[in-house]
DNA sequence: TAGTTTTTTGTATGTGCGTTCAGTTTTTTC
DNA sequence: GAAAAAACTGAACGCACATACAAAAAACTA
């Protein structure tokens, strides 16, 4: 017991140390650039180590985008928690898509890659999936017997493709700040609705 | 001169079929699975013919990318120079970034997967640059002297953000036609403008 | 400490790729 | 129609890569 408890232990401090430093390596070099012998490199260990942890490169990169969604998400459930009206709410949502700290290019590039190779690589389209999923819900919790459905549509895509839209920027390397980018999403969404819905969301 | 107007015929004619071949290569297999084998069996030539004509794969694929863009610019600029009011310009803006028959998963993919690669390849990063200049400068010509310089900057960041945004989430799949993603650029352009400035934009 | 298991190493292997180039076919020239 | 130039072929080369694996090192056990 003491044993399978210390094995466990350092099995998933390697895995971890692993996808980080696939994480920079992706980072520095591109998907394209990513290589096992970087990755290991860049962990300070052997070539031969990443089939030890992982089934194969695939199973790293995998592991590591998922690892990245799930803070993105848990950035978003933890502000959600803490908001009291459903504008409040509204605002959690989309502050919490553009965290500090991560909202730079390099994270919004490897975001970029893996929306690009998704088509090909059905594991990434799932994952995809989920994580729309997931902004979908939140913003319909948000507009729930305030709009009727269809204009709720409307303006989840169009607070949606805002939020992709200004990764996308920024993994250009466009300057764009997080607070700047969240007035912007939340000044679009004040001018899409009128002001009885409005009042109706601060209020709640 | 019959010489050389001859050669330069068929140079160019074979350039064309190989940047189509690659085309299709790469909508299909996505920029990863894009090999020179495969781009040369898709032209029905041998493997060796693509360093015959170019100076290699990266060569191909840069012609590829600018090809594509000078179709989407050009289908702006027809649009625009139709348009006889200011908000008739924006329109043609918008709905030139949208282009019948070419909004479509694969081509997303592919723009999607050159953005992304813009981050270690300078060559796509300059060409990036002069897309979005393009399109800065085509929104400034709707804008000016109609709003003021912040403004300006935040309308153009969101509605060029949302065009993007779209483009990327038709790459992951998702059903949306030009005509709906046109409407909903444009209700966020209605939506953030007051009376006074619409009014201005329709009239000159 | 001797034995046993876990962890790590570094080389070896096979594969797929981009590119080259000597040779072949086709086209043009005179 | 012979000579020359252009267009094209496809096998061959070298390289980078992911993965496998036997051997070594380290950690643990009793």
């Amino acid at each position: 017991m003491t044993k399978i408890a210390f094995r466990t232990r350092i099995e998933d401090l390697r895995r971890r140390e692993l996808i980080e430093a696939a994480h920079r390596v992706f980072m520095q070099h591109g998907l394209g650039g990513m290589t096992t012998k970087r990755i290991c490199e860049e962990a300070g260990m052997s070539a031969g180590i990443l089939s030890y942890y992982f089934k194969g490169k695939e199973d790293v990169l995998f592991a590591m985008v998922r690892l990245n969604n799930r803070v993105l998400m848990e950035t978003v459930a933890s502000g959600l928690a803490q908001a009291t009206t459903r504008w409040g709410r509204l605002e959690a949502i989309i502050a919490g898509n553009f965290p500090e700290g991560l909202f730079e290019p390099n994270i919004a590039n490897a975001w970029l890659s893996v929306c690009a190779a998704s088509a090909t690589n059905t594991r990434y389209a799932r994952l995809q999936r989920i994580f729309y999923a997931r902004l979908q819900s939140n913003l319909a919790s948000v507009f729930r017997d305030v709009l009727p459905d269809a204009r709720f549509a409307q303006v989840a895509l169009a607070l949606g493709t805002m939020i992709d839209g200004l990764w996308l920027r920024r993994a250009t390397g466009e300057v764009l700040l997080p607070q700047n980018t969240t007035a912007l999403v939340l000044s679009v969404a004040t001018a899409l609705l009128t002001e009885a819905e409005r009042a109706q969301l601060q209020a709640a």
